[in-house]
DNA sequence: TTAAAAAAGGTTAAAGAAAGGTTAAAGTTA
DNA sequence: TAACTTTAACCTTTCTTTAACCTTTTTTAA
């Protein structure tokens, strides 16, 4: 089968840099245009299809938000990755980023840039349905699947979850409010479902109930038989 | 191939000398943003991708210790360049300079100073992908990716590091705050992500921590089945 | 219809498995 | 040979499963 050849927008007005950026990308089978103008990126941009747009943040006469914006714009939910200077905070990133999205500092390895394209890529585009989503609020609770944490309101101290503890919660809070069936999180969890797999969840879901246990509006209903469901309030 | 224009940033409150700098440097062809007041340096900074701050050490309302001290707080590794009186003796800007940075008493010769900027500048710290990067700060320690030495405040002596110790420090630095998948250190600097490699690989990660073990305030955080993320405070 | 039986789930603790920490010895390479 | 890297050994921590005992819900059968 004939490999998927990924086409990477990059707008970058560093000469220097931007043409090393894209002879790496290029070195890696991606299919890489470049301009060096943010005046230059809308245009490029409608000229072709693309599956990912890398796009400086600091650019000399349009800014990379701004671009980003244009380009949501036109319907498209293609996936952007900022790159920003450190000097540049996170949070002010964040504040553009979807779920979709992503960024990443400069200087910055090489394989770190990578890693990202090629796990935003491989998540593929799932038509409407946004599943790309790292960040979760549970009522007073902020769950981050990535690095597996969980915090409550503005407390510094999270705590971490373990892998399964943290992908039965993110399989509750995607379908928070409605039934998450038993044997779909035991097959995509413990990759079968039988008795023994489905005690090991009964632990699991024991331990979520305790995480999730200082915030009292938030609860997960037993659905006898069926499977268990996260609500949040009254 | 276009050659880069460095941007410096002149934080100088005498009217008269500021000009005169700035448009010298301008003369010779460094792109120059001035401030006249101490307290407007930090928004300037902030506003745009500097390659290196002028700044003079005896201002009104801030002085440039201090501006240099925030600067570094926004988790940049800008060199400066501090303009000093020779009033203010060496030891104290000793004091306050790190590897990266250099001094000059005013008054001085301006090709002196040209000198200075070009000697740090051809460094070429910033931008570019990681070959560029040599110099980096890690709270009390500098560390030179391409000498491979760590050195502790302003102490002469330096530790040396073998080639996998710098690899490993520098995807961490550069990461950091953020979690470094072990699959993408392993990838990257071990070239395959097995049982044996990723023993190494944890073998790696003891040596740093002793290696950086006297700044109590960098850790190496491990996330259980995730990877790896240094932190230079709380 | 309702008491008993069966099934499902709640919870905790212990056992087992996997991952990682650390040090030192054994290879390997410059 | 000296510097560097890998492998091994032994230990600790973290994560997952299993077991035990209990309660709740559903089904079965008198």
């Amino acid at each position: 089968m004939k490999k998927k050849i990924y086409k990477l927008l990059l707008v970058e007005d560093d000469i220097n840099f931007g043409a090393v950026l894209k002879s790496y990308l290029e070195l890696n089978d991606f299919d890489v245009d470049w301009v060096d103008d943010g005046q230059k990126a809308m245009p490029k941009f409608e000229s072709a299809v693309y599956d990912l747009v890398l796009l400086d943040v600091m650019l000399p006469n349009i800014d990379g938000f701004t671009i980003a914006i244009s380009i949501k714009k036109t319907g498209s939910n293609i996936p952007f990755i900022f790159i920003t200077a450190k000097t540049l905070r996170n949070d002010i990133v964040e504040g553009y980023k979807t779920g979709a999205d992503d960024y990443i500092t400069k200087p910055f390895d090489s394989e770190i840039l990578l890693y990202k394209i090629k796990a935003i890529l491989s998540r593929g585009i799932h038509g409407g349905i946004n599943q790309n989503i790292e960040i979760f609020t549970i009522n007073n609770f902020k769950f981050n699947y990535l690095t597996r944490s969980l915090s409550y309101k503005d407390e510094k101290k999270t705590q971490s979850l373990s892998p399964k503890e943290s992908e039965l919660l993110k399989m509750l809070v995607m379908q928070k409010g409605e039934i998450l069936p038993k044997a779909i999180a035991l097959n995509a969890i413990w990759e079968d479902a039988n008795y023994f797999t489905s005690r090991s969840m009964d632990v699991y879901v024991a331990k979520l109930r305790k995480l999730l246990s200082r915030d009292k509006k938030i609860k997960i209903i037993t659905h006898h038989g069926a499977g268990y469901r996260l609500i949040t309030d009254e």
